[in-house]
This record gives structure tokens, C-alpha cells and sequence, in this order.
RNA sequence: GCGAAAAUAGCUCAGUUGGUAGAGCACGACCUUGCCAAGGUCGGGGUCGCGGGUUCGAGUCCCGUUUUUCGCUCCA
């Protein structure tokens, strides 16, 4: 494990040191879990949302996509849970530095007192010969009344506490319940904190007029209110998808390792619309080809876990997320959750406009169930960087840092070299440049010696370096070194682009798909 | 956010008990070689994370702060 962190932190520094990812704001000290993506990491991020665009749209006839504002109508977020969701009160132990959610101390002593009322009754009904129920109804036990009357007591001062978004009373609760860290055992409380994960900001310039917005905090909402739109205009039959591509925000409480969970994210989303009782089939389905999408980039298929959820969201009635091997363990990139209808529903509870579709099979109307698959483009950024990042040992005692990216994903394809600074062949390889380069992401070096430069090229991945040498001069062929077997081929100039375009092509990943 | 550790050139690091910065690599120019990095010459680049304090004098000691890494929590 300890090595598996050495190899991280060497990837976060050739990130850095090769252009694919900078620290933000970095000569002002740096911003906390907040990243750039260098020259290199732009194309290879470019190179992930277009894989991920075209293969639901292109391919899924019944996928559309949208791009929505970041800023949307504050009540969305009500509508959404988020407010309520992302309002922790949290409480730390001095002692043991750990911290707990205060609310969820408080309800675990509710729950106590409820093991020890269901223990008085048991063993009353025990005593009388009763059912559980009988027991229970007829409270003769003056020991259940009291524990009865406490909880009640309690239950209710917690719930107004909640309800007030008091944070001392949250406190003084947990104090006088006497409710100590299960680690340390100690009451050594500090204050009760909210932490609010929705970054806010005022929209309106004046300040009377202003009123409250959030960063949205991730895109799916954009995609809801707008499902009437897409689907009258774009005369859409259930089943249907709507995919959308954007930065998120979230003001995490720790952000850390790396990109992997940064304050500013970049999602993949669809919302697949499905007919209510057909939603666990569709949840198959996406589960099933989403992890196809994956395994298609071959990253190795034992990297990928599916991780099914116990626990479920307030929205979801079945989640599974795709984990990834990382350098510090499995971790997800991908979540594919059956949201029910509870987006929409709650959209029309809280707007007040009908949002349903009429079935023509059924001839009837519902809102619509969906299915939701919600990737995140900078973990598959992460997750595709780790897997490519290998330092090698030739033969020879030598060594080479190389990114085995896959090819469609990687920012350069190729890279044309002429042999020798002289006779003519920079010239030649510049010919060559100005060809490819309408096609192909095409870089030209004549500094250092040739495999200098084959090594600069393998530290960021590039599949293809083209060598120009004097025998092109005679018969117009060049050599094609293949960035992993490091093997050389001499090949005619004029077979370049289809040699080249065989592999690197994004179409050559997406027919996997198909 | 809480605790622990760290911060000196683009990178990896030296810097003796406090006496006003150095190496290798990288980078740029020129020469040389010419198919798998690290030949020669010359050159650019640092107010030692930032702000205070102690001192005649601070990269070095003290305090604060920021950022990073590691644990706690959460998640795409």
C-alpha cells in the first residue's frame, strides 16, 4: 500500500510536470482542492466527454442532450432535497478528534431508549402471558411510562431544535442526555456546526434587490426541469434519455487526493425516462452497459467493481456504483441510480405544472421513473492517468516513464521527427506535419537527440512518433514507432493517415460498443 | 474543520552550533553525434511559502498564517 501511494504521488507529479494537471492559483499560494488542467489534460479530458457524449447520443438513438445553466431558480434545490440534504450539523469529540453528525447522536439515543422500552414490554408480556402488542397497549409498567415520557420529551425538543436550525440547543441536548464519544468515551464536546456543501452567491446587483442562488451542486436537476421541453420539442417517446455534460460545485468538508474529489467537478449525466414498473429492467441495462463503456477503453476489466448500495438515497429505490482500481483503492467514478419519480415529482409539487406523458400503448398518463447514470469526468480522468502510468525497464539498464494511454483518448497522436537538424529533412518532416495535422493532433521536435525525443513523447502518451531520415529523401518513406512495443516500421508517407487513423479514431472505440 | 508532518531554482534535494544561497537534472543559444534520454561551451532562473518577532545579523530560533500529504467525515 505504501509503494501504491509512492506510484501516486509520482503520477500527480508528472501530471503536473507534463501538463495535464496544475494546482489552481498556484503562484498565489494554491486554492484548496481546486485544479487546472494543463495543455495535455485539456485534449485528454476533451477526448473522455467526447467518448462518453458520443457514445450515448450517437449510439442510442433515443438520447439527446442539453446544456444547462450552472445558475438555476433557488426553489429547484428545495424541490431537490438539497437544502435539507446537504445541511449537516456536525459536532466534533475533542478526545478521540472524531466527528459525528450531531442529529444522527441525538436519534441513536432516541434509539436507545427505544431498546430499553421494547425490553420493559417484552419482559412484561413475558410476565402476563401477552402479546407484545398487549403489553405495549395496556403501558402498565411505570418504568416503560417514564422511559415512554422521556423519549417523547426528547424526541420533541430535538425536533424543534432541528426544525429552528438551533445549533446551541442541538449542543445542549447531547450534553444533557449525557451522551459520550463511543471511542473515547468522554463528553468533551465542541460546538455544533453546519456545513453547508451548496456554494452560494447573490444574483441581482443591488442589495435589497438581490436574491440567494447556488452553484448547482450537480447537473441532473438541469436535466429535470427541462424534461417537458426536450420532450415536446424533440417529440420524444418513452423510453428516452436526456444526457448533459458540466461543472458541478460542492463545498466539501474535506477535499482530497488530488482530482479525485475536488470543490469544482465536472459530471456526465443521463436521465433515462422509463414507464413506472419497467424501471428495474432499464437499471440492468445501464448497469450492464455502462461498465461495457468502461471495459471498452481497456484499462484492464479486473480494475472495475460493480459496489451495490445498502443504503439508499431519499431519492433512489436501487443504486450500484462502478468502482475503479486507484492507486489508493477501489473508488467510484460511476453511479447508476433508479431515482423513481421523486425528481419529477417533487418539480411538480413545487412548481405547480403538470409534468407527465401520456402513454399512447397505455393510453394513459404517469410521470415518468428514471434511471440515472452519473459519471464523474475527473475521476475517469484520474482512474484512465493511474492505469497508463508505467515506469519501465528496458534492456540495457534503461528506463522510460510511459503513458499507455489508450489511443483515441490521448492528447497527442502522433509526433513527426526529422533524424538529423540538417540536410533537408526538417523541411520534409514539416510537409509532413502540415498533412496530418488537419486530422490529427500532430507535434513536430528536431531538439535533442532522436530518442530523447521518443521519450518526451512516451511521457504523455503519444501513440505514434514519425521518424524522418535521409532514405525518405530518396523514396518517401518514413519510420512509424509505435509508442508500447517501441517497435519501428518503415511505411510510406503516403500510408500515414489511414495507418494512424486505424487506431487513434474514436470511432474504433465506439464500434466496440455497438 | 480537528490532529500529525512538510514547505529552499521547473524537478529532486544540500545548506554544519544563526554570519546575507549551492548541486544534479530540466530549460535557452551555439557546436558535435545521428534510431531509443543524461557529449562540449556559454547562459537565464531563488527577496529560502507568506506575515510578524528575537538578534548587530534569520533559510537556520519563536509565534501566527497559507498550501500540501496522512488519519476522522462525505461523495461524482
Amino acid at each position: 500500500m505504501a509503494q501504491q501511494e509512492d506510484v501516486f504521488k509520482k503520477i500527480v507529479s508528472h501530471a503536473k510536470e507534463y501538463g495535464f494537471v496544475f494546482p489552481s492559483s498556484e503562484i498565489y499560494d494554491g486554492l484548496s482542492a481546486v485544479y487546472d488542467y494543463g495543455q495535455n489534460g485539456v485534449e485528454l479530458k476533451n477526448n473522455i466527454k467526447r467518448y462518453w457524449w458520443e457514445a450515448m447520443t450517437l449510439l442510442h438513438e433515443n438520447i439527446v442532450g442539453i446544456d444547462s445553466a450552472i445558475f438555476m431558480h433557488p426553489t429547484i434545490w428545495k424541490a431537490s432535497g438539497h437544502v435539507d440534504a446537504f445541511n449537516d450539523p456536525l459536532i466534533d469529540n475533542r478526545d478521540s478528534k472524531k466527528r459525528y453528525r450531531a442529529d444522527v447522536l441525538i436519534e441513536e439515543q432516541i434509539a436507545k431508549i427505544d431498546d430499553k422500552i421494547e425490553k420493559e414490554v417484552a419482559k412484561a408480556a413475558k410476565k402476563f402471558g401477552e402479546s407484545f402488542d398487549e403489553a405495549l397497549y395496556r403501558q402498565t409498567n411505570p418504568r416503560v411510562l417514564e422511559h415512554q415520557q422521556k423519549r417523547d420529551a426528547l424526541h420533541q425538543r430535538y425536533s424543534d431544535a432541528m426544525n429552528a436550525n438551533n445549533l446551541e440547543e442541538l449542543r445542549q441536548i447531547i450534553l444533557d442526555e449525557g451522551i459520550v464519544c463511543p471511542i473515547s468515551g468522554t463528553k468533551n464536546w465542541t460546538e455544533v456546526r453546519q456545513f453547508n456543501l451548496m456554494f452560494k452567491t447573490e444574483m441581482g446587483s443591488t442589495a435589497d434587490g438581490a436574491m440567494t442562488v447556488y452553484l448547482r451542486p450537480e447537473t441532473a436537476q438541469g436535466i429535470f426541469v427541462n424534461y417537458l421541453n426536450v420532450q415536446k420539442t424533440g417529440r420524444m417517446r418513452i423510453p428516452f434519455g436526456i444526457a448533459q455534460i458540466g461543472k458541478a460545485f460542492r463545498n466539501e468538508i474535506v477535499a482530497r487526493q488530488f482530482i479525485f474529489r475536488m470543490r469544482e467537478f465536472e459530471q456526465m449525466e443521463m436521465q433515462f425516462f422509463v414507464r413506472p414498473g419497467q424501471e428495474m429492467e432499464w437499471f440492468r441495462y445501464w448497469k450492464e452497459w455502462r461498465l461495457r463503456w468502461h471495459k471498452a477503453l481497456g484499462l484492464g476489466d479486473d480494475k472495475y467493481r460493480y459496489h451495490d448500495h445498502e443504503k439508499l438515497a431519499h431519492y433512489a429505490n436501487a443504486a450500484t456504483d462502478i468502482e475503479f482500481l486507484m492507486p489508493f483503492g477501489f473508488k467510484e467514478v460511476e453511479g447508476i441510480h433508479s431515482r423513481t419519480n421523486f425528481d419529477l415529482s417533487q418539480h411538480e409539487k413545487y412548481s405547480g405544472k403538470k409534468i407527465q406523458y401520456f402513454d399512447p400503448e397505455l393510453n394513459e398518463s404517469y410521470t415518468p421513473f428514471v434511471i440515472e447514470t452519473s459519471i464523474g469526468v475527473d475521476r475517469m480522468f484520474l482512474s484512465v492517468l493511474c492505469s497508463s502510468y508505467e515506469e519501465q525497464k528496458l534492456e540495457g539498464g534503461d528506463s522510460r516513464v510511459v503513458l499507455h494511454l489508450p489511443a483515441p483518448l490521448a492528447p497527442v497522436k502522433c509526433a513527426v521527427m526529422p533524424l538529423v537538424k540538417k540536410d533537408g529533412l526538417p523541411d520534409k518532416a514539416r510537409e509532413i506535419v502540415n498533412d496530418l495535422k488537419f486530422d490529427f493532433a500532430t507535434h513536430y521536435d528536431e531538439k535533442d537527440s532522436i530518442g530523447k525525443r521518443y521519450r518526451r513523447q512516451d511521457a504523455i502518451g503519444t501513440p505514434y512518433c514519425i521518424t524522418v531520415d535521409h532514405q525518405t529523401l530518396e523514396d518517401n518513406t518514413v519510420t512509424l514507432r509505435e509508442r508500447d512495443s517501441m517497435q519501428q516500421e518503415r511505411v510510406a508517407i503516403a500510408d500515414l493517415h489511414k495507418l494512424i487513423h486505424d487506431n487513434v479514431s474514436l470511432n474504433s472505440l465506439l464500434r466496440k460498443l455497438a
